[in-house]
DNA sequence: ATATGAAATGAACAAAGTTCATTTTTCTGG
DNA sequence: CCAGAAAAATGAACTTTGTTCATTTCATAT
């Protein structure tokens, strides 16, 4: 890699952890093109040159946020030992409120960021969130013996979908959710009291 | 009430429903100040004489967004006859997802605007959250009869964020959530699935 | 060393929320 | 009905912020 290549390669990783830091202190609202200049050492037609807006590098971000919550997701699932299936969904439950409640406005970022209604999406944004759902497929599938990999897989999201609605609502100062304190376990809750009806439906 | 004052409030109802029919078309992003004094006929300095700013605007928006919300609700419930507790649950849930699938920008304006960190927050913004989560407390609590109110309530949150969750993701373009085609078909699933749980559990 | 093309620059532009000095309208007392 | 005062409406100007692009600076190959 020549010179320039290495130079130009250092700024974007620059100009995307610059972004993830502010991000991550003050909320993507407060994200500017000029701040973002001053923290690097550039201008701002640089930032232009190597993003294609600053949606772009907002994106970039969330990608990265995407990765680290399914890290998360993963080392919970390497800690969690013989624990059975159930356990395990609650532990990815509880390990996904933990992320979003630490990491509020990179997870506010993530989902809440809101696109131009044109604006091209990336395949890697959608790909990305896949994984997550794999996570909760391999214990779920566990209790729908007889559902096809559709199914099990449509189930996984919406149960995605519910923790990820309650972390939504909890934070939102604008919305009375579950109470913050309670959320790690109303989530365990809703996880436990789902999967008996799982298996009640078995039986 | 004064000619003044009739022509303050037919002016201020009249900013809100434009507002209301601009953010319902295009979106609360595309919502301008502008445009906002040239549909009503006044001059932009008019609209923060009758409201504090924007967003103050938007709220009085997703307030009556809100009370639509409840009394679609509230009428589905004296629509359902008498089914038994989980499916006035299930049509509680197949309701607000139709409401949000039909009125998306105007959903979205009511959860996913965001204000700015330090905006204060009517009261009214609040309670008006109480009444939807009433309507889920009833034939809820059929289905907890030895818990407390307060569990019941809990419970009624969360199974709300679950069903908004399951919205909210299905309607993100960025997400990849339930299939819009199967939301109604998954939400009564998820519900009676735990319904089920809850039962179990008593047994 | 020079020419050439790539990259960086930052002033200028555009879009949009907000303010406020000025103008217009309304109200009130005589 | 009029004059003056108070209230309301006005819209030009200001502010902030994303974005562009003509110009300058720099790196590389011959």
């Amino acid at each position: 890699m020549s010179k320039v290549a290495e130079r130009k390669a250092r700024m974007r990783t620059d100009l995307i952890e610059s972004a993830e830091r502010r991000i991550s202190e003050q909320g993507v609202a407060r994200l500017h093109a000029r701040e973002l200049a001053a923290d690097v050492g550039c201008s701002v037609g640089t930032i232009y040159n190597l993003f294609e807006d600053l949606d772009a590098l907002i994106l970039h971000v969330s990608f990265r946020t995407l990765k680290r919550i399914d890290d998360v997701m993963e080392a919970s699932m390497d800690d969690v030992g013989d624990a059975d299936a159930v356990s395990r969904m609650v532990t990815l439950g509880r390990t996904y409120c933990d992320f979003a409640v630490a990491n509020s406005n990179l997870w506010a970022a993530l989902f809440e960021h809101n696109l131009p209604a044109d604006y091209p999406l990336p395949d890697w944004v959608l790909e990305g969130q896949l994984s997550l759902f794999r996570h909760i497929e391999a214990p779920l599938s566990f209790y729908m013996p007889s559902s096809d990999r559709e199914t099990v897989g449509r189930t996984a999201r919406s149960l995605f979908s519910m923790v990820h609605g309650m972390v939504s609502l909890s934070l939102e100062r604008r919305i009375s959710g579950v109470n913050l304190d309670m959320l790690d376990e109303q989530t365990e809750f809703m996880i436990r009291t789902f999967v008996r009806g799982l298996k009640s439906d078995q039986a």
